[in-house]
DNA sequence: TCAAAAGTGTTAAAGCTACACCCATGG
DNA sequence: CCATGGGTGTAGCTTTAACACTTTTGA
C-alpha cells in the first residue's frame, strides 16, 4: 500500500492545494489531485477536517481519501513520489495522523463495502481480488473462507472469461456485480451542486 | 431523540457560529455549542465538512454532532428548541443531510463504543441504559439479550447500590467500567494544540 | 512428470435470536 | 395479595475460523 508524497521546503508532505472560489469542496479535491499528482483517482472519500496552527497562522485542512488503480498508471508530477505506507518518511504531524486515520477508515470499510473494487480493473481474477484485501489489511486471508465469503455477499459475477498466466491452471475472471448498493458505505453522498 | 434547532431568517436552522481566529476547530465547536445553546455537551465528534452555495457565495460548514445528558438540564437560549429527530420541521437541505447523516453516524457507533454512557448519568439501571440503545436505533431490544451483551464487553461495574422507584423490585445500579477503550471509535482523537 | 497456482468442503466454536417465568417491592 | 417492573437460562440457527487435497496448465 503506497501513499503519494511531494516536497516541501522542509521534508516530504501530502499533496495539498489552496482554495478555488466557486467550487465544491469534493470538486476541488479532484482538481488538485489531478493536477498535482495527475493521477485519475477511482474513488474519493472526504476524510476528515483539522485546523493546524502553522507560521502564519491556524489553518483548515479538509482531508480526502482517493484510492488510485495501479493499472492505471503511476507516473507522478515533479516533486511527487510513492512511499510504503508503513514506512514512509518523516512528516508533520498532521500530515502523519492523516494518513494513519485514512489507513484505519480504509481497513475498516473495505469489510463492509466494494471499495476494494475500485483498485482492481473491471475485470479481475479472485486471487487478485484477494491480494488487495490482504494488501490492506497488511495479513493474510484463507483462500477458502475468502472466496466463500465474497461470492455470498453476490459482489461477483463471472465473466466466462479465463486467464492463463505461468505454467498453471488458468483463473477465471470476475468482474463486480452490478446490484451493489453504496447504501451501506455510511458516508454522505450528498449533491454539493456543480 | 431531539435535536436543538434554532430560529432563522426562513425557518428553522442547525446551532451555527462564524469561525474565531485564533482557536483549533473542535474548541470553536465547543465555543458554538455552549454560547448557542446554553448546553452542556457530553461529548464532541467532527461529523462531515460541507460547501454550501448560498446567496452570498459558497460557504464551508464544519458540521459536528454533540452529545447532551437530559438530566444535565434542556434549557436553551432564546430562538433554540428541543425537536424530535424523526419528525422536525422544514429546514435547509443541508441541514436536514447533517442531521440525517448525524443520527446514521450515532446509530452506527453505539454498536461498537460505549456512545450511549455519554447520554447517561455516571450511575444509572440497566433499564436505563437499553432505553437509551432503543431511543438511538428506534426498535425494541431484547431485555435478557440485551443484558447479557453489554455485560459480556465488560462495559459494567455494579456499584452496589440499587434504586427503589415504585412499587417493584429495585433495580440494581452500574457505572461505566474505568477499562473502556476509545480506541475502537474509529474517531481521530488528536490533539490540535490550545 | 514436475512445479505452481487454481479451485473446492467439512467440522467445531462462537455468536445471535427468540422466547417465558420467577423475584422483590409498595400499595 | 396483587400489580409492577427487575431479573434470569436455554435451544436452534447462523456465522466464523481452521484446515488439506485435487485440478489444470506450461515447461
Amino acid at each position: 500500500v503506497l501513499v503519494v508524497l511531494q516536497d516541501d521546503s522542509s521534508g516530504k508532505c501530502l499533496p495539498r492545494g489552496g482554495p478555488t472560489v466557486g467550487a465544491a469542496l469534493d470538486t476541488q479535491a479532484r482538481r488538485i489531485v489531478r493536477q498535482i499528482t495527475g493521477l485519475n483517482e477511482q474513488y474519493l472519500e472526504q476524510l476528515y477536517t483539522l485546523s493546524v496552527l502553522e507560521p502564519t497562522g491556524w489553518v483548515v485542512i479538509v482531508a480526502y481519501l482517493g484510492l488510485v488503480r495501479p493499472d492505471q498508471g503511476d507516473a507522478l508530477g515533479p516533486g511527487a513520489g510513492w512511499y510504503e505506507v508503513l514506512a514512509f518518511p518523516h512528516i508533520s504531524p498532521p500530515d502523519h495522523m492523516v494518513i494513519d486515520y485514512a489507513l484505519l477508515r480504509l481497513r475498516a470499510k473495505i469489510g463492509y463495502t466494494t471499495l476494494a473494487f475500485d483498485l482492481l480493473p473491471p475485470t479481475f481474477t479472485l486471487r487478485e481480488l484477494q491480494g488487495t484485501y490482504e494488501a490492506i489489511l497488511d495479513r493474510p486471508l484463507d483462500k477458502r473462507n475468502f472466496r466463500r465469503r465474497v461470492i455470498a455477499a453476490g459482489m461477483l459475477e463471472p465473466t466466462g472469461g479465463k486467464r492463463r498466466e505461468g505454467s498453471h491452471r488458468p483463473a477465471l475472471l470476475y468482474r463486480l456485480s452490478a446490484v451493489l448498493d453504496r447504501e451501506t458505505y455510511l458516508t454522505p453522498a450528498w449533491a454539493e451542486g456543480p
